[in-house]
DNA sequence: TCAAAAAATTTACGCACGTAAACTTTTTTA
DNA sequence: TAAAAAAGTTTACGTGCGTAAATTTTTTGA
């Protein structure tokens, strides 16, 4: 490593012995120059340590090698692991993926749109908040920049929709309960910010019915994203009012259901499948920490891995020039049977 | 709003019938221009929405507005809420704060360095992974970019050191946990990635011998980011070999103490103050889902707001030009009663 | 009202790179 | 080994903005 501080591309150009545009070829796609002078480059790289300036780069590109991945709220682990995925898979491409949460606000969410649309993205990944969303505002952002949507569906806006199969999900899990068990009844925000929730409602109801039974749905109060307090303190008062109208209680999602398991424990109630338990409860999702509750959840598991890597690749094969009309896949999830239910 | 399509400064200044340097100006600084050209700028905003471009800006400025922010590994929620909390205090400040994780890996953190040198950052605010960091190469990087580290001391790097005070978390915990019950056994990893947790059991062997107690610590095998796992997996064999000391344990942080607590849960192990529970249990830091486990985890809060706001303070008064000498501050944490001990 | 101060304008250069065109050198192929 | 093809060089312009200096216009204050 030398000493000399290489300024710009032009010294660095010098320092290896060839022009500035060659250079400039090798930095846009090093497989374009012959062997022997990427070679040098190369050499030169690890003597002086050089690297383009970014915003020169950007600036003078048409289209910059950035991706915006932006998901609603952070905080929750399901969409951390997600976020995680995506970058990992734009880095493997070559792309620099920025990460971005709404933090559950729409405000903020629209407000990202703009913050993105500085960065002049190749493309856009985006797990929206939902109903909350401004819908006009991300169709217009959509109509800008190549945008995969991902988890949440938003009518059908962007270049595709992926996520999971929410009526899959439900069936699974109802059909699996009423199997080795009293018929579940079903606890849900009353107004779930997700469309997610919506289908798992409705395919509870119609599963229910399908398999003969009376479908019970228990409304708890509250907005936000403190999904676990909302299960605790409706599941608390359903609890005392005797509302679920079942010994089996299936979860809108896993932090409902984690809450919902704080405020069984609190009333006494023996959680589980072995005798002496006094009821079941089940999540859907398979939230990261839902392996260590108490008991551990049973649960659908997300196919995190198919869903990120699908959603890429439509993007990505889009911004290397595919042609494609709207899409939706929707991906199957997986039984996680654990003592719960 | 206007059809008509603002490409540059330029013909935005001409749009708003001012020169650009004027308009240049304005961006750089709303006060700096007489109240009627600012106003005049403002309307014309509005009418045709131009924003500068930002690869431009960051080229030509010395200094970016950029501030990185990293955080040790995303998934663990504790580390979310910090970004979260300090990329707020960075837009209200006026900058563009972006988040980076290690995911708890040393050679992506070593990567980020270089990553964020390329966006040549204002300031960087970074809670090291610890142990694993690579040292020398965080030193290089803060004798370029003003960096303040918060949650995990690095010897004396950067501009300063904000970070929980954890000899104060474990005599605050260990002095209840004896005045309430049996004195405590200590429960942690034998080689923990974060300096706070060797803190954490010297503290507690000291508290533990200042009350006349004999210290216990129960080591857990294990690596890595996956706290719970080991916390349930290694207490399980602790519980089987009878290896905890006493009935009450604490453990040294709260991920740790949510997979023991599913450990003493298979067990049958009641957990809490309650007649008839058989041990307590505790932890440290007041992860976000500590609240919900079962029982509800009795714990030390961490001053997550003190931290991230004094940790930004130093950072912005010397991107302000400030000068000052390596500070180290170290926050004290409140103890949490609930009904795990 | 008039000079001083403040604010804007004009002009010009710099930043670090992408990229195109015309040309020269090197490599490949027959 | 010569011609064709490929790769590299030179030259030059464009990108969108920061910023400095000299000048002009507007505002301020006595």
């Amino acid at each position: 490593m030398s000493d000399v501080k290489i300024r710009n591309m032009e010294e660095f150009a010098a320092a290896s012995g060839l022009s500035r545009p060659t250079v400039s070829k090798y930095f846009n796609d090093p497989a374009s120059v012959r062997r022997s002078t990427r070679d040098r480059i190369e050499e030169a790289l690890e003597k002086y340590d050089y690297r383009p300036n970014i915003y020169a780069v950007n600036q003078n590109r048409k289209l910059t090698k950035n991706i915006g991945v932006v998901v609603p709220y952070l905080l929750d682990p399901v969409f951390a692991e997600f976020a995680r995925k995506i970058e990992r898979l734009c880095i493997e491409s070559g792309y620099s993926p920025t990460v971005f949460s709404a933090h559950g606000d729409p405000e903020h969410e629209t407000g990202l749109l703009d913050t993105m649309r500085a960065l002049k993205p190749a493309g856009v990944l985006m797990a929206p908040l939902g109903r909350a969303s401004d819908h006009n505002a991300i169709e217009r952002f959509c109509a800008d920049v190549p945008t995969v949507l991902f988890d949440s569906e938003l009518r059908d806006l962007g270049l595709a929709f992926v996520g999971a199969d929410n009526p899959q999900f439900t069936r699974l899990m109802v059909d699996y309960l009423c199997r080795t068990g009293p018929p579940p009844c079903f606890f849900e925000m009353k107004t779930p910010a997700n469309p997610n929730a919506r289908k798992r409602r409705k395919s509870y109801i119609e599963t229910m019915e399908m398999l003969g039974h009376t479908p019970q749905i228990v409304s708890a109060a509250g907005s936000g994203w403190g999904f676990e307090e909302i299960g605790y303190s409706e599941g608390l008062k359903a609890f005392d009012q005797k509302a679920f109208g079942s010994a089996t209680i299936l979860c809108s999602n896993d932090r409902i259901a984690i809450g919902l398991l704080t405020a069984a424990y609190q009333k006494g109630l023996r959680v589980g499948t072995d005798t002496g338990c006094a009821i079941r409860i089940a999540g859907q999702d398979d939230h990261p920490f839902s392996r260590y509750t108490c008991p551990p959840l049973t649960t659908i598991a997300q196919d995190f891995d198919s869903i990120s890597r699908q959603a890429f690749d439509i993007l990505f094969s889009v911004i290397e020039g595919a042609e494609m009309s709207h899409e939706k896949r929707f991906i199957e999830g997986r039984l996680i049977m654990r003592a719960s239910a």
